[in-house]
DNA sequence: CCCGGGAGG
DNA sequence: CCCTCCCGG
């Protein structure tokens, strides 16, 4: 019986991912399409709270539905944990999976193959950290256009800040000397304060902050929000935009533009409890024209 | 009994500052003979930490000791309790007493009624104190200069920094504000950190750090020092300058200089316990010609 | 009246 | 992984 069980529960992780789980079908063959247009880049960045161990099993279902449902080409998940890594790879086997450690907890970028085809990867030590955070950066090919994309879960806490600080300005640091020709994505969990930001003088030139660019909806402004996630007990409501994409375009060639940027994991799980302590963030881009061709044209 | 011993205790309160109680006569003599020039004037500072209630009868009677060892010219309390008061009233007569509160903690300052004679004396407000503080003003005649006299204990701990710092920029206010005939002495626990004089730009002009005009002496640097000071059982060496006095030359007239900085109270009493977790500020100055006679001379 | 860590809300 | 309070170092 517990080989049994063994195999309907990995059944039941299969098909959370591959299908047969959600209703509105229409919905997702409209979003399949919408990534599967050559010119579309879907990117989804989430820290899955792989510390926290309560209804793990529920939760990575929900973590594989979702997955499923949305494909994005490039996903950037933060607080991954050697067992939730062992499950994803056995459900899903159309992806390319980096990670930056092996033990402990830490962040992932999962590409689909057919759309991301990865050059290079590298992972990048924060010298001062004391949660052990690193930066995973990989060089991709995407419908021929070069682009780097990086992850990471920058130092957390209030008391982090000083240290956050420092990883952040380090990330901006690679961004701006990734080569010019590519497009630069981050995503991940920085963590950050608007003020802290503000204390750096702001985003450097050349970077911007995707949800800024998509004029700061205010419906996916706070990816941590404890007025509505209780999975962490915490009684007050607060709620902080910890959750960032940053971007910095090629200087030649089309350029890339965010076009939508959605919350996702907001549903409880049957179980009361929700995916992770931090809502997902979906992301749509589109190359267009490059800025001189609009001018010239 | 109890009355006899009530009395005893008494007798020895006033024994401490009355005499009998420091061997070197001589260099009692000395201070005294100094206080008594009658273009010398000795102010001593120190928050007595009246909110500790550990061997209370004994710092008292060692804080009545070096009142009436050095009998400075003007005392600047903070941290006074009700009960203290009570009995440096009780024992000393020839001063004159302010207060800044009738109950709680709060500063006060003691005149030598034969020395300095008080004019006029004013509590200011700090409109937005969480911890009841105020600044205690006293406008004073010694030796026919008018001289204006500020205590306060201004807002504790890191964290009280904002509020810390709108209590300074009003002390620095009311300094400036004084009539400018009037020489002005601020002295108290200001719980500074040197970044915070520096966030509001340093010194206002024509206001000077009494510790610095001498030269930044090291041995009187830090008054809070809990690499000597185990009164608050903190284990790290800690050593801040929360004790300052600010002076303000009169814009005529006789000049006010300061002439020396001693820290007192490092010594343990038998208890093996300090009078306070401050060590007292003992500061003398001397009236000297004014700039503008020293240059026509 | 320092600092950091742990518990509880 | 929020905040405040309390305690120990």
């Amino acid at each position: 019986t517990k080989c049994t069980q063994t195999i309907q529960s990995s059944f039941s992780l299969h098909q959370a991912y591959w299908g047969k789980s959600f209703t509105d079908q229409s919905a997702d063959e409209q979003k399949t399409q919408a990534s599967a247009r050559s010119n579309h880049l879907t990117v989804l960045s989430w820290n899955i709270d792989g510390l926290d161990d309560e209804n793990v099993r529920d939760r990575v279902k929900g973590l594989l539905s979702h997955l499923g449902k949305y494909r994005a080409d490039v996903v950037l998940l933060q607080e991954l944990v050697p067992p939730c890594v062992k499950i994803l790879k056995n459900v899903i086997k159309d992806d390319q999976f980096l990670e930056g450690s092996e033990d402990g907890y830490f962040c992932g970028i999962l590409l689909r193959k057919e759309r991301v085809q990865c050059i290079q990867s590298n992972i990048v030590k924060y010298p001062t950290t004391e949660q052990g955070r690193n930066l995973l950066i990989a060089n991709v090919s995407f419908s021929g256009h070069p682009l780097c994309i990086m992850t990471s879960h920058l130092e957390s806490c209030k008391t982090g800040s000083q240290e956050r600080l420092n990883q952040l300005w380090r990330v901006w640091k690679w961004m701006k000397e990734t080569p010019e020709d590519h497009t630069v994505i981050f995503g991940g969990d920085t963590n950050l304060r608007d003020w802290e930001v503000k204390k750096l003088g702001g985003l450097p030139d050349g970077i911007s902050d995707v949800w800024e660019m998509l004029g700061q909806p205010e419906e996916s402004r706070y990816t941590w929000d404890t007025s509505i996630n209780d999975n962490n007990d915490i009684p007050n409501p607060i709620r902080l935009r910890f959750d960032r994409l940053f971007l910095k375009g090629a200087a030649n060639g089309a350029q890339l533009r965010p076009e939508s940027m959605t919350l996702i994991g907001l549903e409880k799980l049957k179980c009361d409890y929700f995916i992770s302590d931090h809502w997902g963030i979906l992301c749509t881009f589109k190359y267009g024209e490059s800025e001189e061709q609009c001018v010239t044209d």
